[in-house]
DNA sequence: GCGATCAGCT
DNA sequence: CACAGCTGATCGC
């Protein structure tokens, strides 16, 4: 393989910082600017109020929030790129081009009614100034935009899920935990940065949906030490998304980290050997439902709630379509479920089939359909299930279906006073459309995740989500502290 | 013209 | 809120 980039020195990623003895910004550091660490020099001015609060990885502010998408999907036209620009137009329901779809036109003209609210001329007059002027310069977002500490593992020449910033100087080798836009994101075919090491999964949807070079993915296996310039590596399944791994590392030095990525603990992790035969020194935390509110059941409960709401239906209505929404990968084991519990195929357009087809499931593989005629299955993006879309989708399908029963899972679906009541949960209804929200997660609730660390026992913990406002991290180390003493 | 990235939104 | 995106507009080549 063929590095982009040869570290210096390797085992530092910033010599001119001051570290903790693990190598993490201290907090009366002042040296945060020193902390930019993209090819690029910066020259904003730090005016974030929380500055003068906390040092506490000042460039992990740097690194901006925003999330944008542009999933392309190589299609079956040849090998040509398409963009799907809607939902019945892939489904060949609608023209394309002229086709303006009932779909269509009630999102474009909702946002057409958020914009004008936000006096078009003068948006778009200033963008035109603001070009003019900085011709040939970045934005300044752009050019602050830097890697953040905890993507970074001392010691190591890695960075995790860090693909937005460039070159980052040091880094010899770029971990993806897994295949979601939010960590994969900055990935295209022209990356051309050094070696990305990652499951075999999430390999092949790099080279499907990315087009990434193969000569710079790596694939590793689960549950198999490798050695990494150096550095013991194994990865350890997530139960998040098809692909996801946690990331074990032992440094030469005796230090062992273990980085979550994105993950749902759970009992069964606690006897990995792995994690029972090494101290972690440093613990990545996936923190996202890191509150006690967040009080969701497992998925195996959802998924039979799922099934038992489906049979449900179909005895009242049994011309009920059941849709279930789901993003690029994850919540396959819910379609999964109905797909077995009513012997019925599973249909999905075409680039989420071959997506699907790469995991070499069979027992997924053999479910899916091409024809949404076959089945009264179907599964759709998540965005897609609102009232009206769910509606007119119902309408296309000319009077085979006369309900519509869609869920949407997400571990946002939580409620103070359901808890974990499932059945208590009240669907969104308009007619003979019914959606049902449930809380199918794929990240800890906050029970596991207190589980998982007093079973860990790790010296240090770094919260990689809900980690921007202090008053968040604060309550979050209050709580680590607490689980962690006695 | 095309791919990548933006802000705004959910 | 924020999961993990989605959209049209804009930018760079």
């Amino acid at each position: 393989m063929d590095l982009e980039i040869r570290a210096e020195d390797p085992l530092s990623f910033s010599d001119s910082e001051e570290l903790d003895e693990n190598g993490f910004p201290l907090a009366s550091s002042s040296g945060s600017d020193k902390a930019e660490s993209t090819s690029e020099p910066t020259s904003c001015n730090d005016d974030r109020p929380h500055k003068k609060l906390s040092e506490f990885a000042s460039d992990f502010y740097a690194s901006g929030s925003d999330c944008t998408s542009l999933l392309r999907i190589r299609n079956e036209k040849k090998n040509g790129l398409l963009v799907q620009k809607n939902l019945l137009q892939m489904w060949g329901i609608a023209k394309s081009e002229v086709a303006e779809t009932s779909e269509s036109r009630v999102c474009s003209e909702n946002r057409k009614r958020k914009w004008k609210g936000k006096e078009q001329g003068d948006v778009f007059g200033l963008k035109l100034n603001q070009k003019k002027n900085e011709k040939g310069k970045k934005p300044a977002h752009v050019q602050s935009r830097s890697c953040p500490f905890y993507k970074k593992i001392p010691g190591t020449p890695f960075t995790v899920d860090a693909f937005r910033y460039g070159a980052i100087e040091g880094c010899s080798a770029y971990f993806l935990t897994h295949f979601h836009y939010d960590h994969y994101g900055g990935l295209t075919k022209r990356w051309c940065h050094g070696p990305i090491y990652c499951t075999s999964i999430t390999a092949r949807l790099l080279d499907i949906c990315l087009s990434v070079n193969q000569s710079y993915i790596c694939a590793l296996e689960y549950d198999k030490e490798y050695e990494i310039e150096g550095i013991k590596v194994t990865f350890i399944e997530a139960n998040h998304c098809p692909g996801a791994a946690l990331i074990h590392l032992r440094l030469s030095d005796g230090r062992t980290y273990l980085h979550t990525g994105d993950f749902r603990a759970s009992k069964s992790m606690q006897s990995h050997p792995i994690l029972l035969n090494y101290h972690v020194n440093v613990l990545y935390l996936d923190t996202t439902y890191c509150n006690p509110k967040y009080r969701f059941p497992s998925k195996e409960e959802v998924i039979a709630f799922v099934v038992r709401t489906t049979q449900k239906y179909l005895q009242k209505q049994p011309k009920t379509l059941v849709v279930v929404g789901a993003y690029s990968i994850g919540k396959e084991r819910v379609y999964l479920e109905i797909s077995r519990s009513l012997q019925v195929p599973i249909y999905t357009n075409a680039s989420r089939r071959r997506i699907l087809e790469s995991f070499g499931w069979s027992d997924l593989s053999s479910r899916l359909s091409n024809s949404s005629h076959s089945t009264r299955l179907h599964v759709l993006p998540l965005s897609f299930l609102r009232l009206e879309n769910l509606n007119k989708y119902l309408a296309t399908l000319n009077q085979r279906f006369n309900a519509v029963l869609a869920f949407r899972p997400t571990g946002w679906t939580f409620s103070e006073a359901t808890g974990s009541k499932l059945d208590l949960i009240k669907p969104t209804s308009k007619g003979n459309i019914t959606i049902y929200g449930v809380p199918y997660s794929e990240h800890s609730s906050f029970n596991e995740l207190r589980d998982f660390v007093k079973f860990l026992r790790p010296d240090k913990i770094i919260p990689t989500v809900n980690a921007s406002s202090i008053a968040s991290r604060d309550n979050m180390q209050a709580l680590f502290n607490n689980w962690l003493k006695s």
